[in-house]
DNA sequence: GATGAATGAGGGTTCATTCAT
DNA sequence: AATGAATGAACCCTCATTCAT
């Protein structure tokens, strides 16, 4: 598949996706236009329909690369042998924090991706959210000790309860970055003990 | 602001409107059509223009009706003599869920305004977006008896975890119907009554 | 149908009818250049596309009218009361002799409108190419005195004999005008005299 | 000329040779895509212009193979000893008749050739069009008994309306086979049937 | 000599915005 | 004040032709 763009040096590949991915975090994937992308890359407006063939193949192309390089930039950094439940996603919440500052078109891209998708995309969208989403629930809650969670609550319902609270905050926080423009370490620390404050009270509440 | 617009008679103000939300709501700002909305409400090309000067602060008047439309719905409905946080959020969460189902076009551009904003209207969003959340605060604690929370913790932090916690829940319910073109009384029953189940052990937990 | 354009001064109208009908005799159909019709008629690229849509229903109006004009071209000279066979397909001969010399581009068009037809037009110009065969047919034999032919044959057939004969030397005669670039009036003259000779024959053989 | 083709094997030229007359055959010069040339034929895009310089040398290179092709089916299968006038045309007929048959793309492509032609390739065409019409002039008459023809006409002029008359049935009925999909031997023995019907009231008139 | 990726002009079409009526 | 035709830049995509490998 696309063996053509493949075959092309990383650094012009590089290239290339950058200029996508910057393009396609910016708005709906009708708004983002192959001009810019070409402009963007040095490339002829041909060469990027021999590589993928229409927008919308480049589309998926690109969200693909961004769902693995989303996917190995959490699972190279997490600690897996945290086998307590807040740690772990603590964790990942540090993880999602850095990738959005670090990265943040991959980031913007992929929050994007999945909203307000248009109806060609729909179905192949769906899909990939649905791999995607399952991943993440295993990654947070694959190996932990739920025995810690108060016995009279159900314990599925309570980890759901926890995540959307995490990643409601965590929205937030990332948000105001963008808004303020300021997304340099101190700040960062600081929303992460934010949320780690936030955190704490959903322990003391949920676990025994 | 915008006079000739309002000197309009109401009939011909909420065709217009209506047919703004109507292409709103389907997509992003890029992909709505000046072209449809005018062919939609009936009137001219060159009056639309007239009225709001551009497309820009045309969808910012739309998006400013739409969130004092929403506003006062949830307003006229609201049991507000219900002093007790969690009967208060439900009652938000069921007038959310009426309104997604009876104002469709409403919720989703409500909904979309506030994601995958194109760069021309990210301040003026981010401000609506701020005021919203605000209000919305406002209205689910004033009045309210925070005494029943534990004492343990801080109540501030536990009031937005729990509102975090119901929207995550509410927009995935809300999700659900779009996805399977189901939004019968039944089916939004039962989302409710999940909702319910939900909210029961955030109640546990939380308060003493 | 098509009001926007029917609306238009009669002067600019006929700018983009004889734009639209010397680009389109140039070629195919898919060869053929909105760009350079806009081009060639001075309008913007936008206005023609907001007179027909398409340049499909572009292509169809300026058959249509091309058809229209040719007929009325043939009505309006034809002298309706020869009743000799011959005489009557002369007349018409002299007629095609005549457009294709005055109006090349309305015939060239016209020829090849019916030939090498794109799939998209497939349907919509049989519809107009039997019509059109239909009303050539009639005009040349009605109120025609049929009993001059020879007994022994099958008059039906013979007519289209000698119109297929006919037709194979007008087009060879105006394919010369084209390849020696003279339409002068002598050189139709002395096309018409061979003609003439060719029908003799024709009227001799088949006459009783 | 071209002998960088020439020298290539037999079977890839044949390869190349039918790709081209299979795409050509399709529509317009300008319609015919290179693109699918090469990825018909198998072979790369720049060996095709190594072998022809451009896409109109190579347009009527095949054309001239087409020419030289059609003559060459006509001449092996044509029945010289035939003395008689309708008698050889009648054979040419159906020579004609079953070549469009046969080789249905050498035949589209040779009808749609002379018809239609581009600006740029107009005289290139108009010359081969010349030959090719004295050469089915000659191949018709060549050592034909003129005698039997009526003696107070010009037989020049006779021979040529009936092979126009032949011709415009001919094509009639070839095209009738396009548009039903029905080239199968019974239709076109009926359509050979009928070819004769009109060939034996032209022998009729004008033979003594 | 053969390859096929790269080029960029050109294809039809849409759209926010303007302005003569 | 209202109209809606006109504008032309921008949209995605294709193509004949070139040229480094």
């Amino acid at each position: 598949m696309y063996n053509n763009f493949e075959k092309l040096p990383e650094e012009k590949k590089k290239r290339i996706i950058d200029a996508c991915i910057k393009e396609f975090s910016k708005g709906a994937y009708d708004n983002a236009s192959t001009n810019n992308i070409v402009k963007d890359a040095g490339i002829a407006k041909g060469a990027l329909f021999g590589y993928f063939g229409n927008k919308k193949h480049l589309y998926l192309y690109i969200l693909d690369y961004a769902i693995e390089y989303y996917i190995n930039y959490m699972l190279d950094r997490m600690k897996v042998n945290n086998l307590d439940f807040f740690q772990r996603i603590l964790d990942w919440a540090e993880l999602k924090i850095s990738i959005s500052t670090e990265e943040p078109a991959v980031y913007n891209f992929f929050a994007a991706a999945f909203f307000n998708v248009p109806e060609i995309l729909e179905t192949d969208i769906q899909v990939r959210y649905k791999r995607l989403y399952e991943k993440g629930y295993t990654l947070s809650i694959d190996g932990i000790d739920l025995s810690k969670f108060r016995d009279d609550i159900d314990r599925q319902k309570a980890i759901e309860l926890v995540m959307l609270s995490l990643n409601g905050i965590l929205e937030k926080k990332i948000e105001s970055y963008k808004a303020l423009n300021d997304n340099g370490y101190s700040h960062r620390q600081q929303s992460f003990q934010e949320l780690k404050e936030y955190m704490d009270i959903l322990k003391k509440v949920f676990y025994k």
